[in-house]
DNA sequence: ATCAAAGTTTAGGTTTTGATAACTATAAGT
DNA sequence: ACTTATAGTTATCAAAACCTAAACTTTGAT
């Protein structure tokens, strides 16, 4: 019904509403998210305006209708549930089933994916910490703050939103994983770094404050 | 690298191939399988022959190539391994897997085909009975014979080749599953039909020699 | 030899996705 | 206000991947 690319057009769309407050993303946005020219999101997004997926104003960008919102929602509750049965289900490393499920998430039939959501026990979040959205379309995310936004003090990973496999690696490597509890011990905002210990562990971890714009977290106090 | 089309292609000649002794498919009887007009198939044979997927001589029909009897058979280890994935791992029954592997076939990592493939202890054959290509291309296929084609006697069934669900379904319904071992009692070619009882069961089963035709069965003596 | 069936060819069409490059609107700076 | 830079738009072209229609050719059978 809705091919590939277009799907992954309202993954992109959704992606960058959260971030503006209006919920309007600029073309030019999703142009560099996808690599594509901007003449090519103007005529995707009029195509897309035809379906009543977007709303799309010349100029003023586009945002996601209900039913644009709902597709793209769909989507990403796929994408999570994969991900998360490809971990749990069949043993692979969380550092590896995001290209995967890239995939398959235009694929796999509605019974499948119902299927997964049973055999996961309906699960809350998919293995970086993203919260999936419930099979209506309601996705809650609890207020959760990007770590490179922190002052110094305890704090609970939450989510990682950067899934390429080196990051992941590297996070696994310190044993740091959505859970982690940990102290943020300093801050170099010259320097460009941040230095933190997990709880229970000596071994201090030391990133810069742009890795740290992709971990949410929240107050363990 | 193969196009989903392509590959349903590869499938539609290596299925044909077998029926026929010399190997050469009729172009026409895939016209007829795939459901496309005749020119579609002599286009698509010079476009595969080109990629040394198959050899292909004008009117004389086509044949794999070795290269394209290993993407073939590779295609068929994929939508086996899936088929059985989908009812021994996620529990879907056996007449409703069919469609989802059509689909899935095509888009599974290897990686992932591998993983199936652990998990389900290296299996021989899929929940029809069919025989599942090893990861180096080897299919090895015991001899059968049609049940359609049988004088009355005790035999096992192997496989059904028929995967329509309403097929499927109808043979759960008597419980009648590969592996299953039962007597021909009674073949009345003039009415087009046959008779059998399940050993350990006094139900009677009747169906016609067509539908016979899609039930592999061995001598079990 | 004739004919029907099977297969081929040609020409054309659709859908989907994208690029290029000239053009235009908007916002910002001076 | 005027100029300029930036973002976005438009129109045109393209290519891949399918497919059909219909006229034509070959082949095997009667
Ligand atoms: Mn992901
Ligand atoms: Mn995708
Ligand atoms: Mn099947
Ligand atoms: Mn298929």
């Amino acid at each position: 019904m809705n091919s590939r690319t277009t799907e992954n057009y309202l993954k992109a769309v959704y992606r960058h509403s959260r971030a503006n407050s209006s919920g309007n993303v600029s073309l030019g946005i999703i142009a560099g998210d996808l690599g594509v020219t901007p003449g090519t999101v103007t005529q995707m997004m009029k195509h897309l305006s035809g379906r009543d997926l977007v709303v799309y104003e010349s100029r003023r960008g586009a945002a996601l209708t209900d039913s644009g919102e709902r597709a793209a929602l769909d989507i990403i509750r796929r994408h999570r549930l994969i991900e998360l049965f490809l971990v749990e289900v069949m043993g692979l490393d969380w550092a590896d089933v995001h290209d995967e499920a890239e995939e398959l998430e235009h694929v796999v039939s509605d019974r499948l994916i119902a299927r997964m959501d049973e055999m996961l026990g309906h699960p809350a979040r998919d293995p970086h910490g993203a919260p999936i959205p419930s099979a209506s379309g309601v996705l809650k995310s609890g207020q959760t703050r990007r770590l490179a936004e922190c002052e110094t003090g305890t704090y609970r990973l939450i989510q990682v939103t950067k899934e390429t496999s080196g990051f992941l690696e590297w996070l696994s490597e310190y044993k740091f994983f959505p859970g982690s509890i940990f102290d943020l011990h300093h801050i170099d905002s010259m320097g460009g770094t941040l230095s933190l210990g997990l709880s229970g562990q000596n071994k201090k971890i030391v990133m810069s404050i742009e890795a740290a714009g992709s971990l949410l977290v929240e107050e363990a106090g």
